[in-house]
RNA sequence: GGCCUGGUAGCUCAGUUGGUAGAGCAGAGGACUGAAAAUCCUUGUGUCGGUGGUUCAAUUCCGCCCCAGGCCA
């Protein structure tokens, strides 16, 4: 895990070669077909060394969201495992992997009518009355959430009416079987955070250069995209998609790209810091891939002996 | 060289009919259950270009200087 531009597709590269591992992707923007640019995705030569699963899955016109990530990555796991061989989880993803590793509840998934609806409720009325109306059928959601929180508050009244219940009630049946898998769970956050911005500096330009407009062009031609898509509004190409639709130029471009990157590892390193238990590494340090495996190492050695002792058999 | 317009938060700018100033963006912190690279919340002391003067009080008025842009020579 860690934020973006901390150098995780290396770690994770490093780390399946070291001990047969294979790669499991935990990135909701990877999951989208011929997005390449704009998501960094591993070149040709990386991925032929070191597969990734759940990358390449869905057009950009379609959505994807952390249930259908749990269900897809348990798979992958199980596959993995199977040909003994270790699932190595890599990505920014943060709620992916919380829905992984705690599970998450049984509840419907979107409705796109439900939503139209909605939307056009909240466009009429305003957001804070449908606020207001949860707060009439479920109390306790209303009360967490804010009513400028439109995308919650809309979910919150999807599931009370696809179900006839509150959300907050059904939170209750979580999906709670707990992974079958023991966890080395590995951060890799950076020790100065102005180093993390000019790579993110460098590497957003990087990303001009290499044809990102021209690149959300091509897609634009290939899928009946609309900015309002998930997969549009990632960062780099919703900004893209602004320039050009003519709101701004080139330069304001780059500077709103670095701009919407910087938040979005910031957010990644709120997650990070809220986690419990982590193993954490520099991400700027010099020999990182060697020094997490190394660690990784000493670990497995270590679990592997528990394993015996505790299971006898 | 002369005239004009600017110089206020990291950036773009507002404002104070004289009582030491506030927006947007950026930055920082946080929340997070089928959109999550999403969505939302909190957070603004800065020699108001410098220096003299007028005044009880100047970022605000006046003089000079510096800097930027424009026009005229």
């Amino acid at each position: 895990m860690g934020p973006t531009a901390s150098g995780k597709t290396g770690v994770a590269v490093e780390l399946a070669q070291h001990f047969q591992g294979e790669i499991v992707s935990v990135d909701s923007v990877l999951v989208y077909r011929d997005m390449n640019i704009g998501a960094a995705r591993p070149d040709a030569a990386t991925l032929r060394a070191a597969p990734h699963r759940l990358i390449n899955i869905i057009a950009p016109t379609e959505r994807y969201s952390a249930a259908l990530f749990r269900r897809d990555a348990l798979a992958s796991m199980a596959n993995i495992s199977a040909r003994g061989r270790i699932p190595i989880l890599a990505g920014g993803t943060m709620l992916y992997f919380k829905a992984l590793i705690e599970g998450i509840s049984i509840l419907p998934a979107a409705d796109a009518h439900l939503r139209a609806e909605i939307e056009a409720r909240a466009a009429r009325n305003g957001w804070p009355s449908l606020h207001a109306e949860l707060a009439k059928v479920d109390p306790p959601t209303a009360a967490r959430l804010k009513s400028t929180d439109a995308q919650r508050i809309q979910r919150a009244l999807e599931v009370c009416y696809l179900t006839g219940a509150a959300m907050s009630q059904q939170f209750g049946d979580r999906q709670t079987s707990p992974l079958p898998y023991r966890i080395l769970p590995i951060a890799l956050l950076p020790s100065d955070r102005k180093a993390l911005h000019q790579r993110i500096d460098r590497r957003f330009a990087a990303m001009l250069d290499q044809g990102l407009v021209e690149e959300l062009q091509q897609l634009k031609q290939v899928y009946a995209l609309q900015a309002t898509l998930p997969a549009m509004r990632a960062v780099g190409y919703r900004q893209a998609w602004e320039y050009l639709e003519g709101e701004f130029d080139r330069k304001e471009l780059a500077a709103r790209g670095v701009a919407a990157t910087r938040q979005l590892a910031k957010r990644q390193l709120s997650w990070l810091r809220a986690m419990r238990e982590l193993i954490v590494f520099d991400c700027l340090e010099r020999d990182l891939a060697s020094n997490v495996c190394a660690y990784a190492e000493l670990w497995t050695t270590r679990h592997r002996a528990v394993g015996r002792v505790d299971t006898g058999s």
